[in-house]
RNA sequence: GGGCGAUUAGCUCAGCGGUAGAGCGCCUGCCUUACAAGCAGGAUGUCCCUGGUUCGAACCCUGGAUCGCCCA
């Protein structure tokens, strides 16, 4: 072995003792050490295929949840795994400003201290955002080291970066210039918390019990030739009467026909409006006579725009009621509603309250129902682009995994409505637009013009082309939507619009983007709507969509719930190998959510713990491994001398081969949880629990003492290190802090060689011998028949008796034959024999223990020790078994429409299974007798 | 209202046409010199209900129930 002041490991004389792994002091150290080699800094002149993945950036909101620890963990996974394979791997990670979120933040601890961000200014906001984001982000990113994603730190971004920065000015002003970009004023979601505009996806319906309020509208003039003096209307909203310019029915309503045309008097305000007919109206909602404000409502913006009906809006932008209100004026919304309802009331107009659950569209982030206001605003047009997305994915562009996701996603695409991108915000990137006041008095108004530009300068010449010299420009106020620049992400991080940057034209487009299902429509579309306008190509081929962490109680773990749990939490007690093993092997079925189990009062995980003892299991593996290896270990792992092996080392190496092929595939198709679950069983049941079992008598030492002897300590060590270094490196995408710390352990290797780069075992198809894994399936049912037997008769662990098998199974016979001696050990047997039936009848009969499995059946003569009862009650199921058996296959095999259709293997496998069994209940009957 | 997903052992979930599986938990016995974060053995199921297709259904198809999510 390498001298321990050479090895990067902690495995030396005196660490390989340590009973327990222990991650806490192995983690950091790797980490550091991948990094200060540039490990995950792509080599610029590696010539072979690339792999790219940019990571979905966290927002800068505090710091990571599970969710990222999540996303983190298959990302790195199917990342280090592509490198193994010897590819270019680019992983770029960064972290997003998150506009509204993080202003959010700010804006409270603002309040804490008694200000407003009016009050301290556009220029103090900033820095302190800055502050933030610095603190935030710091922490971020030392969070996603410590899950050991294996990215390239240098290329790190945060999306409002100059360069970044600069994309998003140039994105906005081509979109602008294309005509996708437009200014106008409409309704939008005005979430009053925030004193913003949102997108439609920025909302959230929440069902709420709320009321129908049915009131009065006297008419103009109460006509002679109808007794009618009064229209009722219905609504949820009562406070928006203010701002009703009409009434509407439906103009098939019988009820209604003769009142459309007149005139109504709208109460409190004193205007007149009419009452119209328009196909819109349901007659069974309410009355059938739907009050109409155009400026508070969409349907009711669209029967405006349909009747060329005026707007009055009635509301200020913080929910406050506005001149138009008349008497109402200042009172905020809810106030409103109930002073008019009260009004409503006295004037005697209120004819009734019913209760009534409907839906009512809150902001996502402010918490509050947002108000729909007429209001100027960007806007993205969105029909072109989303139908080129729509034609791509015609073409399998991009591919979806798992594939139900592509029809959410054209769902998407064919209902898409244009995306209001301005934010009344600060914190983000400011809309790259000028307006020129000069032109409107210095005051800005919705007529006043502008010019759209990346810079300053620009903007000035475009202006001064059109509008002269003297002039006064003022930059729009607002900032945009965070999730603009987020659609520039997998471009702008690799350099666009710098088409020339040899980033993009290596690494773009990207592999596989990999991210949970719940912002497909915030991001992933957007990114490929905007690739698609931009780059004319979708930003990454593959995208890998995968499920929430849910708690305990299946609840989506959020901030506003306050049940997440932190991931360093769960690192610090567990390891973060166990943290991200865990969520992967849970991650089996397509794409379902995970449920992770949490005792919040000890802080315990069974999910994790369970994942740290599989690390720990490993851990030992190797340091038996070292521990049986002081003088000889094996450097060269590839030069087998395959005419050497034992049977076991034979079998060893086909389950390893079978296993490293399986995996391989997993990896490659995005099955990580059925990857890490057949890594766990091949590590735990076939290399420690059978193969170091099996060889540990031709390891032991005092043995060593003739040639053969010595060939086969050496073979068995060989293959012992050959499987381990294998497993370490299929199971270092998974694990890759443990495996690195015991590839050292095992190479002795400095650390200026690194697991994380070396290459994908190779798969030797000639170790493949599915005959003898079959054959060692059953000589291990043997060894537990023998094991189950003396258990119960209730021997003493240590106490040794001879074990006599009997079987007409040529196959078996051979195999229990070649390893009599491991049967040995592994059944604690001072003797092993092996007869066929016939031969056994010449053997005295002796009283025993008798066990029956299939064809096999095996006995322990033990004159004096057995406890019979306990033996005839075993003997009595195991027969009960074996005939209800038999009753279900000779059934099945009566069946002349089974045998005429069912397959010739399916038929022949099942007389096989009925006359196993009958042999078997004759086996049973016979020791039953004997018994007797 | 439209769509999607889930329903299998006490819990968390695999399996998706050929005699029901894993991990955890539980029971029994073991400090066997890699590992008690371990070893050996064991118990445990109307595979939500309903029809149907099939020689054969947990698996495919009808209809329904319950839970969850998305869109309107």
């Amino acid at each position: 072995m390498t001298e321990p002041s050479e090895s990067a490991s902690s495995f030396n004389s005196a660490d390989v003792l340590a009973k327990t792994y222990d991650p806490a002091g192995t983690e950091g150290r790797w980490q550091k050490a991948w990094e200060q080699s540039g490990a995950f800094s792509p080599d610029p002149t590696h010539s072979g295929e690339s792999f790219s993945v940019v990571i979905p950036p966290p927002n800068v909101t505090g710091s990571l949840h599970m969710g990222h620890a999540f996303n983190t963990a298959l990302i790195d996974t199917i990342v280090r795994f592509q490198r193994l394979l010897g590819k270019n791997v680019l992983c770029l990670p960064g972290t997003d400003h998150a506009s509204i979120a993080v202003q959010t933040i700010l804006e409270k601890q603002l309040k804490k201290e008694g200000f407003t961000r009016n009050q301290i200014g556009r220029k103090a906001f900033l820095e302190k955002a800055w502050d933030w984001k610095a603190e935030s982000g710091g922490r971020i990113v030392e969070q996603l080291r410590r899950l050991g994603l294996s990215a390239d730190w240098q290329r790190e971004r945060f999306t409002m970066d100059e360069t970044m920065s600069k994309a998003v000015s140039e994105a906005f002003v081509t979109l602008h210039e294309k005509g996708l970009i437009y200014r106008g004023k409409y309704l939008v979601n005005w979430c009053p918390a925030s004193g913003s505009a949102v997108s439609d996806l920025e909302v959230e319906m929440k069902e709420i019990d709320g009321f129908l309020w049915h009131f009065c509208y006297p008419f103009k003039d109460v006509s002679t030739d109808t007794q009618i003096r009064y229209v009722e209307v219905a609504t949820t909203r009562p406070e928006t009467m203010l701002g009703d310019v009409a009434v509407a029915v439906n103009p098939s309503d019988e009820r209604y026909r003769n009142l459309i045309g007149k005139k109504l008097l709208l109460p409190f305000v004193g205007r007149e409006i009419p009452v119209i007919a328009d196909d819109h109206v349901d007659k069974d909602f309410g009355t059938g006579c739907v009050k109409v404000t155009p400026a508070h409502d969409p349907n009711d913006f669209a029967i405006g725009q349909r009747h060329d009906l005026p707007q009055i809006t009635i509301m200020n932008k913080d929910g406050t009621m506005n001149k138009s209100a008349g008497a109402f004026e200042g009172l905020d919304r809810f106030e409103a509603r109930k002073a008019i309802v009260n009004a409503l009331k006295e004037q005697g107009l209120l004819k009734k309250i019913e209760p009534y659950r409907h839906n009512v569209p809150f902001s996502d982030r402010g918490k509050v129902p947002v108000e729909p206001l007429l209001s100027t605003q960007w806007f993205v047009r969105m029909d072109l682009m989303a139908s080129r997305c729509g034609e791509y994915l015609d073409n399998g562009e991009p591919r979806f995994i798992p594939d139900r996701w592509e029809k959410v996603y054209r769902d998407w695409l064919n209902g898409i409505r244009d995306w209001c991108i301005s934010r009344q915000l600060w914190w983000g990137h400011r809309i790259p637009a000028w307006f020129v006041i000069s032109e409107t008095d210095n005051k800005m108004t919705d007529e006043t013009p502008y010019v759209v530009a990346t810079s300053e300068i620009e903007a000035l010449s475009k202006a001064r082309e059109k509008f002269g010299h003297s002039l006064k420009l003022q930059r729009d106020e607002d900032v945009l939507d965070t999730w603009f620049s987020s659609g520039l992400w997998p471009f702008s991080t690799l350099g666009w619009p710098d088409e020339s940057n040899p980033d993009l034209n290596r690494w773009y487009p990207t592999s596989t983007l990999i991210t949970g299902f719940d912002i497909i429509f915030f991001w992933v579309a957007r990114m490929t709507m905007m690739a698609g306008q931009f780059t004319g190509q979708i930003p990454f081929k593959d995208v890998y969509i995968h499920g929430l962490v849910r708690d305990e109680q299946n609840r989506k773990m959020s901030k506003s719930l306050g049940n997440g749990i932190d991931p360093i939490l769960l690192i610090d007690r567990y390891g973060t190998d166990a943290l991200r093993f865990a969520l992967v092997r849970e991650v089996a079925g397509a794409g379902q959510d995970i449920r992770l189990d949490f005792d919040r009062k000890n802080q315990t995980s069974q999910t994790v713990e369970a994942a740290r003892n599989f690390a720990n299991k490993l851990w030992n593996a190797t340091r038996f491994a070292l521990m049986n290896c002081q003088s000889s270990a094996p450097k060269k792992l590839n030069d087998i001398d395959f005419s050497n092996l034992k049977i076991e080392d034979r079998w060893i190496l086909s389950r390893l081969s079978r296993v490293n092929r399986e995996t391989s595939k997993r990896y490659q198709n995005y099955g990580l949880g059925e990857a890490a679950k057949g890594l766990y069983e091949f590590v735990w049941n076939d290399f420690c629990d059978w193969y170091l079992e099996l060889i540990k008598r031709h390891l032991n030492k005092e043995k060593t003492e003739t040639a053969q002897e010595k060939i086969y300590k050496e073979i068995s060590q060989k293959v012992m290190f050959k499987v381990l270094n294998d497993i370490l490196i299929m199971l270092h995408p998974l694990m890759p802090h443990l495996t690195e710390e015991l590839w050292h352990g095992i190479t002795g290797k400095g650390k200026d060689e690194l697991l994380a780069l070396q290459s994908w075992p190779k798969e030797v198809d000639s170790y493949l011998d599915l005959e003898l894994e079959a054959s060692f399936l059953q000589l291990f049912d043997s060894i537990r028949l023998v094991r189950n037997l003396r258990s119960e008769a209730g021997l003493k662990p240590l106490q040794q008796i001879p074990v006599r098998f009997i079987t007409s199974n040529n196959n078996l016979i051979n195999i229990l034959t070649t390893c009599k001696a491991d049967i040995q050990v592994l059944t604690k047997a001072d003797a092993v024999e092996i007869f066929t039936p016939d031969q056994s009848m010449n053997k005295p009969s002796v009283k025993a223990l008798a066990g029956v499995n299939g064809d096999l059946e095996a006995l322990l003569p033990l004159e004096g020790l057995v406890d019979l009862d306990a033996l005839i009650i075993r003997l009595k199921k195991d027969l009960v078994k074996a005939e209800k058996e038999i009753t279900t296959l000779s059934n099945r095999l009566e069946n002349k429409n089974f045998l005429k259709k069912a397959p010739q293997e399916v038929v022949s496998e099942c007389r096989k299974n009925l006359s196993d069994a009958i042999v078997q209940a004759d086996l049973v009957k016979k020791r039953l007798s004997d018994l007797n």
